[in-house]
DNA sequence: CACCAGGCAAGCC
DNA sequence: GGCTTGCATGGT
């Protein structure tokens, strides 16, 4: 992986296993958007971007290096080999499969507070429409981010929400979801959820403290440990994941405790890249919809 | 018009 | 403890 300058933008070559198509669409993330030309724009941790990937190259666009260095590297998990991880899991052909058609998928590593309110948000919900409650919910109440003579909404941080009540977050139309994330709000904002201590914590800890908050269950917790805290063993059990795993790996309907034990033996610290391989796979693919 | 969407909490037994 | 049901909203 090199890095290089071409004006204000920053362009990375020699990149493997690495597809902002597959990354932005395999489900973990909410506020990146298709811009025509292949670019994406989204906005991450207070700072908008456009990207675009050709081939092994990428374009960060208007990006210095410190942000680079700072944000970007660790967001995208630059730093890690996904070429060995595919190459452990590809060990059965459902997971050969799946390797091979979400090849450049890498798990970014997201802002706790942000995918605690996302994962919140997709309960019982569908993407477009999490995704449209989320940038209502920034517009409203995130700060203003100009880039590329476009203005962008940050992520509104838990102060701000936890001045407010349920009729306030009406127009964002999250239904009843609303009360959850002020829940949550308030509890990052006295300290009662403490993100240091979050972190101190192994998963199977950070999940129970994760799942005092109203409206974070089970599978919202393992989202969370996944895309917010890296614990890489998490494996999100949705109906897509379900499905597939029955489809694939059972005879029939399986309970999701099943299905969660069976994936921490096979896959182990492994689960989530799985997850996330399987969740594009059979998404795309619409496996075991029928 | 049912039914479903990256589930969860509250209310039952 | 496990099981059932209501929940807001929008798309099919």
């Amino acid at each position: 992986m090199e890095l290089e300058y071409k004006g204000n933008n920053l362009i990375v070559t020699g990149l493997k296993d690495f597809d902002l198509k597959h990354i932005f669409d395999c489900g973990q993330c909410f506020r990146w958007n298709a811009d025509g030309d292949g670019s994406y724009i989204g906005v991450a941790r207070g700072r908008a971007l456009r990207i675009k990937q050709s081939g092994d190259t990428l374009t960060l666009y208007d990006t210095s290096e410190k942000d680079f260095e700072s944000v970007w590297r660790g967001y995208f998990d630059l730093d890690r080999d996904y070429g060995e991880i595919k190459k452990k899991l590809a060990s059965d052909d459902v997971m050969r499969a799946a390797v091979l058609y979400g090849g450049g998928i890498r798990i970014l590593n997201q802002d706790l507070w942000e995918t605690v309110v996302s994962f919140i948000i997709s309960a019982s919900n569908n993407i477009p429409r999490i995704k449209g409650i989320i940038e209502r919910l920034c517009a409203a109440f995130g700060k203003e981010i100009e880039y590329g003579g476009e203005i962008y909404y940050s992520f509104p941080d838990f102060e701000a929400l936890a001045r407010l009540t349920p009729e306030d977050l009406a127009p964002i139309r999250a239904g009843f979801r609303d009360k959850y994330i002020i829940d949550a709000a308030r509890r990052f904002a006295s300290g009662d959820i403490d993100e240091k201590y979050i972190r101190s914590l192994d998963a199977e800890g950070a999940k129970k403290e994760l799942m005092r908050i109203n409206g974070v269950g089970n599978k919202v917790a393992n989202c969370i440990l996944l895309f917010g805290l890296s614990h890489t063993e998490a494996f999100p059990v949705d109906v897509w994941i379900k499905r597939i795993m029955e489809y694939c790996y059972f005879d029939g309907e399986e309970s999701i405790e099943a299905i969660s034990r069976f994936a921490l033996e096979r896959f182990g610290d492994l689960g989530g890249f799985a997850q996330q391989y399987l969740f594009f796979y059979a998404r795309e693919n619409k496996i075991g919809t029928v």
